[in-house]
RNA sequence: GUGGGCGUAGCUCAGCUGGUAGAGCACUCGGUUGUGGUCCGAGAUGUCGCGGGUUCGAGCCCCGUCGCUCACCCCA
């Protein structure tokens, strides 16, 4: 029989690895929570208009990267390329833009992209991502950029750093595009660059190759063009940044690859990945939510790459890769002999029902085999019961960080999980 | 979509100018009738990615194909 291979390019992740990237997820939601943003759980699919005129149709991501498809009904449907366009379907359809304000939400979950893979970049990735809507003060830009700031450096990330830019408002943009095109077409550029340039101009500014660099050095800037509203605003946020102990350094020649974005946009770049070496980005987003049917309210938000971050703890060592599970069990029994076997298998069922984490060895294993297990378990402690250990009523329980034992009562379940709950 | 590299044990990889398949780690058992981590010994595991060709003989050479991977592009 031939194995059924998974789909080409998506991440996978079970253990011991698994548990890592369960804790960078945590990390990164338990961040966004300490910030007062709650839930959010999304569909993974939607109607795919909602992506076209949400990112945008002249983006990469939805002229050449979507997964879309008819369902049976007829309907196109596209797995989601990212998370803030589903966010304000919700948020409007939902009329959460009438109440409180701003709504301040987190997800986690499943993004698709149909790109060839390569180290960092999947099919099918992991976000974790804020959106607060509906208020524009700088006050909010700059807590949503710590949020993030402050969840990697929880996770103990030391190697990364912040760019951060302001897009302006349509008035700067409008104008800088003018200067900026003209600009370009004074430059000498072949076809494909030259189409790239005229979806969007910015584009060039992250061009890899020299020659693009060089003769981009002389380009005017977007942010030379903001206006005094924008630019105070865009003051105002790198003031609070300082004073959060945020670090961060001005780029203005950074791009980002969706439409929506208008005024402050930012970006997370690990120096130890390879070439996909940002783990989270971000901006605010003027138009968007008008754009799809709501009110005229301006939003922000980031989206954090999950599979990126933990690549990017894993260059860092964050990560011991000692092979031992880094959440465990309590208590390991073992059995030996049949009659004793039913005892343990209660024993660890009267603990787990007391809330107390236990797990046991199965089969008939030699000891020394069992040990093992309970050693790879991670266990805190371990018994070993036998024929001896029921007719006494007495067992050792092993600390198996120091190696000591202990003698204690087994005769009922109630005596083990009040011991081993003391402990 | 474009280019480079690589497919041999569960994992990481070795395998000479073609001659019938190896190591380390992990796993199981034993040394130590019932106490793990260290040490020692033994054992199990392979359609050498797949298909074809050349050859007396192919893991090795040739062609095709599939997959993985890195980079471009793009982005998390």
């Amino acid at each position: 029989m031939a194995k059924i291979q998974a789909p080409k390019g998506v991440s996978e992740y079970f253990p011991p690895r698994s548990t890592y990237f369960e804790k960078v997820r945590e990390t990164l939601i338990g961040a966004a929570k300490n910030a007062g943003y709650s839930m959010m759980e999304l569909p993974v699919f939607e109607d795919t208009e909602l992506f076209i005129r949400g990112v945008g149709e002249s983006t990469d991501v939805v002229s050449k990267e979507m997964y879309t498809f008819e369902d049976r009904g007829g309907r196109s449907i596209t797995l989601r390329p990212e998370g803030t366009a589903g966010v304000m379907r919700s948020v409007i359809e939902h009329n959460l833009d009438k109440g409180q304000l701003p709504v301040k939400v987190w997800y986690s979950g499943a993004f698709f992209r149909a790109e060839r893979p390569q180290q960092g970049r999947y099919r099918q990735f992991y976000q974790v991502g804020i959106e607060a809507i509906g208020g524009s003060y700088p006050e909010i830009d700059a807590e949503v950029i710590a949020v993030a700031w402050r969840s990697f450096k929880t996770l103990g990330l030391t190697n990364f750093h912040l760019d951060i830019t302001s897009l302006g408002d349509a008035e700067s943009r409008s104008r800088h595009r003018v200067d900026l095109v003209k600009f370009l077409s004074g430059l000498n550029l072949d076809e494909a660059t030259a189409r790239r340039a005229e979806i969007n101009p910015l584009r060039l500014f992250d061009d890899k190759r020299a020659e693009i660099i060089e003769s981009m050095k002389s380009a005017p800037l977007l942010l030379d063009y903001l206006n005094n509203e924008s630019l105070a605003h865009f003051q105002k946020v790198q003031e609070l940044l300082t004073n959060f102990g945020v670090e961060f350094r001005i780029n203005p020649r950074m791009v980002r690859g969706l439409d929506y974005y208008t005024g402050t946009t930012f970006e997370f770049v690990h120096d130890g990945l390879g070439a996909q070496s940002g783990i989270g980005g971000g901006g605010r987003y003027d138009g968007l939510m008008s754009d799809l049917g709501g009110a005229d309210l301006s939003g922000i938000g980031f989206g954090i790459g999950v599979d990126r971050v933990l690549l990017a703890a894993e260059a860092e060592g964050i990560f011991v890769t000692d092979e031992r599970p880094i959440e465990s069990v309590k208590l390991f029994a073992i059995a030996m002999g049949v009659e004793a076997k039913s005892y343990v298998a209660g024993l660890v069922n009267a603990l787990r029902d007391e809330g107390i984490s236990a797990d046991m060895a199965y089969g008939d294993r030699a000891l020394k085999g069992s040990m093992k297990a309970a050693d790879k378990s991670g266990a805190r402690f371990s018994i070993v019961i036998g024929a001896d250990e029921l007719a006494s009523g007495q067992a050792q329980l092993k600390d198996m960080q120091s190696g000591q034992m202990q003698s204690i009562t087994i005769a009922r379940y109630s005596d083990v999980t009040q011991k081993i709950r003391s402990l």
